[in-house]
DNA sequence: CCGATATGAGTGGTCAGACCAGTTGATGAC
DNA sequence: GTCATCAACTGGTCTGACCACTCATATCGG
């Protein structure tokens, strides 16, 4: 019922506050940061969280920092990594960025069928093994929603580990951050997809075959009613915000 | 001829030692780093910078930090992002990882076709201007490669900015990066794909025309025949290493 | 008058040492 | 044996100083 908050240190504070103020283009793309100093007072903190946050915007390239020089503000859409994908679908008020949750649907659908199809190809008998425990822990856990969805986050994760490719490893771990983040109000769209076991098993039989043409065709039915029940939502709600305001732009 | 080696600073070198000895493995997921004041000691440095590299490593989730506990080496490949993708195509001593690049280019291939797809979809004309632009200038460039290959790279992020997907633009950024890295090696490898300008001009109709099919077939051959020759080189280095020493694992 | 050069203010980078806040495990009382 | 207590250790915050670098300005020599 309550949630665990977990509290923030201050340059986690200062680092998501400038990275919101960023991303949300409230600072634009070439201005100026003000200096250390000054923002040591702005903000009220030491001189050490300040530069521990800067570090951090600098690494996920939404600042540029100069030794003696300006500290600007990069245009991150052109610069920023995949993780920052996670901080852009919620923004700062707490409110969903529809074309954000749009993007990482479609990105799981573009990933997911070439992950099964590599894990077919390379996984062997062993990735098999570890897919149909999964597969049948899943037929057993039918009546609980949340818990057929952590398994099923587990199956995805043990096949990108089975497909034998670090970078679909790294961003199926950044999905799964993001997917996490609307978890609550995927359950329900998804339950569709979760209850599908046989595809799951499925899958995993076409890994244990070395079948990466049949693993790829039934991944990317798996995906396919999915990301249209959430594609369906989203422009519902993309509708409605539509007609309420000026709706959310990334 | 030469290339101007960029100064980093003191927290810039912390943090990669660290990286590299955690993502080598040399310091194993679960192990307890030693504290901070030790760390200084070690490494010679003030506090400050550790903590800087140490906040920048957390961010990467490559350790766990946990006030007043144990700051923890976690498994990257189960927690760290796409980011870390570049860090890890070559190792400390400037060795290639084979398995790696083969990640980054399998990771192009199965983002190319959706990318140009959904840029057909919902680019538009004044997509279809830029795109035109660029082919172009590459019809004109196609004496100087270099000149070609980085307007090669300018045409895809032009197509993933007109994706309408914020994922796709921030992976393709990720992937740019990683290219960027062991570009010299590809530059002749990828000669044929460059100079295949028809098709990059193709895309660009597909899209002015709005055809996602027609685009993602263009993409995706076109990134084939490029895909296949990396493929090759890899293979034949991945026998050679296997043959010197045990080769690298990732 | 122009261009090269020196200079100083402002910026980020590094340092030292202190104290606050949370965790952990040993110690002791019950 | 169980539980509360506490001391040592860890990360978190703060201060103020100095170093290294950049840049705009002032100055000098031509």
């Amino acid at each position: 019922m309550f949630e665990p908050v977990q509290k923030q240190s201050l340059s986690d504070a200062v680092f998501e506050q400038l990275r919101d103020k960023i991303v949300s283009g409230e600072m634009a793309a070439g201005a100026r940061l003000p200096s250390e100093r000054v923002l040591c007072e702005m903000l009220g903190v030491n001189r050490g969280a300040v530069r521990e946050a800067l570090k951090r915007l600098e690494q996920a390239r939404l600042i540029s920092i100069q030794h003696g020089g300006a500290t600007r503000i990069l245009a991150w859409r052109d610069s920023a990594g995949l993780d920052l994908l996670t901080s852009l679908l919620f923004n700062a008020e707490g409110e969903l960025d529809l074309l954000a949750a749009r993007s990482v649907v479609e990105l799981r659908s573009a990933l997911a069928p070439d992950i099964a199809r590599l894990a077919a190809l390379r996984g062997g008998p062993e990735a098999a093994d570890g897919l149909d425990v999964l597969a049948e822990q899943m037929r057993g856990a039918q009546g609980d929603l949340g818990q057929v969805q952590t398994l099923a986050l587990a199956f995805w994760g043990q096949l990108a580990a089975a497909s034998g490719n670090v970078a679909y490893r790294l961003a199926y771990n950044t999905l799964r951050e993001s997917y996490q983040k609307f978890q609550g109000l995927l359950t329900q769209v998804l339950a569709e997809e979760y209850r599908d076991v046989g595809t799951y098993a499925g899958i995993a039989a076409a890994v244990r075959a070395g079948d990466p043409g049949r693993a790829a065709a039934l991944a990317e039915s798996l995906i396919h009613s999915g990301a249209q029940a959430i594609f369906q939502i989203l422009e519902a709600l993309s509708a409605r915000s539509g007609a309420d305001s000026e709706g959310a732009r990334t």
